[in-house]
DNA sequence: TATTGTTATACTCTATAACTATA
DNA sequence: TATAGTTATAGAGTATAACAATA
């Protein structure tokens, strides 16, 4: 947890973490408001508000669904598309310089405990 | 970061994450406020209220400096060190569980993944 | 009548600024 | 005058309940 902390306050400063989690969904293709905030384990209002402060900041767009009136498309803008992967490339560089100094040997100990964390993360 | 929110989410429910911090620093010694405003990181008000919650809720207790009238000192109380074992004993249950399924061998690279990565965050 | 999204309202944790009491 | 702690107030992020529009 101490780790986990450290990297979300060290590196990603431009969007917070909640925000920037919806933007990467965003990444591949347009979601509903409703499909964002199951994904994320939020309620509706909640991911409401998410989405209107990505929207004010120029992130995220707005798009009405032509085939029902009750739906919205939310999809990244080209500024947001900029704005995850400078995020990301903080990110990793932060995580870049920490690594520099252990050995290759150490780093092959971190590649397969996180394949093995995620193993167990998803189950 | 997903695997330690699923591990907050599933271990910590009898006392959220922040209060709990607090009550393992006073698990060795008492300590004032502003000590512990330091050690987590956090603003004096805002350890006021966490403080008082645990304070209302009986797992920490408040006592008056005979030396020096402005300070207050803040120590577990039997329930709060009761309270803390049982958290422990839930959390350390529930990672067990996941535990039991991974090999001796993949045990053992957890373990020098959490060596190195505790030397990292410490840099 | 059911579903999507939003608004209204409230709770928690955080912060800064102002206040009280003591040194 | 400086320090410890608290209170006052405000800003995020979360939730549930109530509402409007659409199916």
């Amino acid at each position: 947890m101490r780790i986990s902390r450290r990297v979300r306050f060290e590196s990603t400063q431009l969007v917070a973490p909640h925000q920037l989690s919806v933007m990467a969904r965003l990444e591949d293709r347009a979601l509903t408001p409703r499909e964002l905030a199951g994904i994320e384990c939020v309620s509706p209002p909640s991911m409401t508000r998410t989405v209107s402060g990505l929207v004010e900041r120029g992130l995220v767009a707005r798009q009405d669904d032509p085939l029902d009136g009750r739906q919205v498309f939310l999809s990244l803008t080209a500024f947001g598309l900029l704005t995850l992967k400078e995020t990301r490339r903080k990110r990793d560089a932060w995580m870049a310089s920490r690594l520099r100094g252990i050995s290759a040997e150490e780093r092959e100990v971190l590649v397969r405990a996180t394949e093995i964390l995620t193993r167990l993360a998803s189950e």
